[in-house]
DNA sequence: CTGAAAGCGCTTACAG
DNA sequence: CTGAAAGCGCTTACAG
């Protein structure tokens, strides 16, 4: 930090007060239209810049939002940060960019941190049944809007505004697709399940796996918490069981990658010998070669949509009520399931 | 931002004044001890957060560094992100995430906007060749270090910190990789050339086709600017052409997988007619159906380090020197170029 | 319309 | 060792 040009710099050079130059700058009445002319000239000839933390400490208000995530270098994350950060700007805030790597602890200095830095807001997609944390931003009043997961308990998800991903619908959407195609045998590797969304999602995918009359061995169900290495490994596990699998619905594209490092190593072929599905849609699962059968999350619409929704509590301009926003969970029917070799079955 | 409890509630509590508390809770000399006890004593039983805002404005530190990049869900920037934040974490510095989507106009406004908000620090990895904002820092004094790309301008490379892999050489070890493996006819294409990275690799690719006394023709070469579709649209000409190349290095991955895209829809197979090299090494490069050679960017690494010089120059705890860091290019090689195949023939 | 003062939450000299 | 004051850069009442 410089000695850059203040506004009392300028109010000497203008011959006027701080006052008057405040409120020239920041187009509040009560000054002359001369004066308020030449004020405006010399800050714009003096390259002056308002402290935006001596603005922050007498307006209450930062600009600034933070964003809790869970891992950037992910790519559902990243489409997700994108979104926000593209719309933050858009409205003149500036984001600050909170990684917790699924650490409790680190998300709860974090909420310190951000409240410290007098943020105005925060987006939070890493939501777990623990999180008393919440309950904390809203004693602390501090807006905040969650992504992708919900709060678990119900006095607060009441509370909390949120845009998620009809998950339920995801789960059972992708065990009907896996059904139409002629599937009975399905595994399922789900998210984490101390969140919602993987909550959910399990929750759709034994509805539709009822609902078809389909009985699978528990065994067949494994909780991958959202990881590649974690699903390549359950999958290696079930195509060596002695009764495997003939499709498996991964919650997540990162996961059915995973699954699909296990299978292709086990040197069965995708869709031929077994199907695979995920969750998400990321970019990587549209290459040729992995083309991955996936059910569509609008990640970037998700951040932007986020942001917007924190922008009108901060700024108060809407009518205040509480955001729940459900998005529709789409089929994306690539070539892992083996649809466009047969279509479905029944 | 709400009333939270501040130094001034603490010192009527204790019945202090509020320097006292002050001095108590930033552990300098000149307290009582008892007293002192006492003064910590209240602050953590109120919870008391020290406004990090009001802080910044006393102490000139904001402990916020900026990160500018271009695109957070371009995998190779994610990762960097995840090392610049990580560390900064680490060093007690939060991080504003800054996305120019390549746009020198909002590049700008975020130079501003960071010194507005009393950054003590940038990271950079977006320098062009017309970077005169650099200049800007450089005379507002704030320390920043570029990562990945340099300026290209001598005098502001010579004050500039940075961290780079040494992309000549990059450049150069895929031709040689290709040419061993008995490839003459090799297209290359480059990334946006108004940056150092994309010029340097350029370099080293036509210094290493001189070296093996290889001639192409000047279409072989195009400028890709590091986009997906890009790299695509151009790999689909080539691929036409009278006269194709047998082999294609894409100056990075992403591009290399857009080439791969033009590849595989023309029919071709991938490394049997065609060899296909790439420069960062994504996670996705590594997939298997994708193997792609290419060449190693210790991104994540990058990240820290350039967290870490920057802290070293912000906090002065260590002599000033001008730190220029050029890290090794490490050749990986998979399956797109044929290596397992036939091994080099020359 | 205009200027001087108080204050945001903190820290740093500066007297006692 | 301790307290009162000044100041960081800005804004908002509050008198003239």
């Amino acid at each position: 930090m410089n000695k850059r040009v203040t506004i009392k710099d300028i109010a000497k050079m203008a011959n006027a007060s701080v006052a008057a130059v405040s409120m020239s700058l920041n187009n509040r009445p009560g000054i002359g239209d001369e004066k308020r002319r030449k004020i405006i000239e010399i800050a714009k000839k003096t390259g002056y810049q308002p402290s935006l933390v001596a603005k922050a400490l007498v307006n209450k208000r930062s600009y600034l939002i933070g964003l809790i995530i869970k891992d950037i270098s992910d790519h559902f994350f990243a489409e997700l940060a994108k979104g926000v950060e593209d719309t933050a700007k858009k409205y003149g805030y500036s984001t600050i960019l909170c990684t917790t790597d699924g650490n409790s602890k680190t998300q709860e200095d974090y909420f310190d941190i951000l409240c410290s830095r007098g943020v105005d807001g925060i987006i939070i997609s890493t939501v777990v049944a623990e999180d008393s944390q919440i309950a904390f931003l809203i004693d602390e009043k501090i807006p905040f809007v969650c992504i992708n997961r919900i709060p678990l308990i119900p006095s607060l998800k009441k509370k909390a505004e949120y845009i998620i991903m009809d998950n339920y619908s995801a789960g059972y959407k992708g065990i009907e697709h896996l059904w139409k195609l002629g599937h009975d045998k399905i595994a399922i590797i789900t998210g984490s399940l101390n969140a919602s969304n993987a909550r959910d999602s399990l929750k759709g995918s034994k509805a539709a796996l009822k609902k078809s009359g389909i009985k699978i061995p528990k065994r067949y169900i494994k909780e991958g918490t959202y990881s590649y290495r974690e699903a390549c490994l359950i999958c290696e596990r079930l195509l060596k069981s002695k009764n495997p699998p003939t499709a498996v619905f991964a919650h997540d594209d990162n996961m059915a990658l995973g699954a699909r490092e296990a299978i292709l190593r086990s040197g069965l072929a995708i869709p031929k010998d077994i199907a695979l599905m995920g969750i998400d849609n990321i970019k990587t699962g549209a290459l040729a070669g992995i083309e991955l059968t996936t059910i569509s999350q609008k990640k970037y619409e998700m951040g932007a949509m986020g942001v917007k929704i924190l922008v009108n509590r901060i700024e108060e301009r809407v009518p205040h009520m509480v955001e729940k926003i459900v998005l529709d969970a789409e089929l994306i029917i690539r070539n892992t399931c083996g649809y466009q070799m047969h279509g479905y079955r029944r």
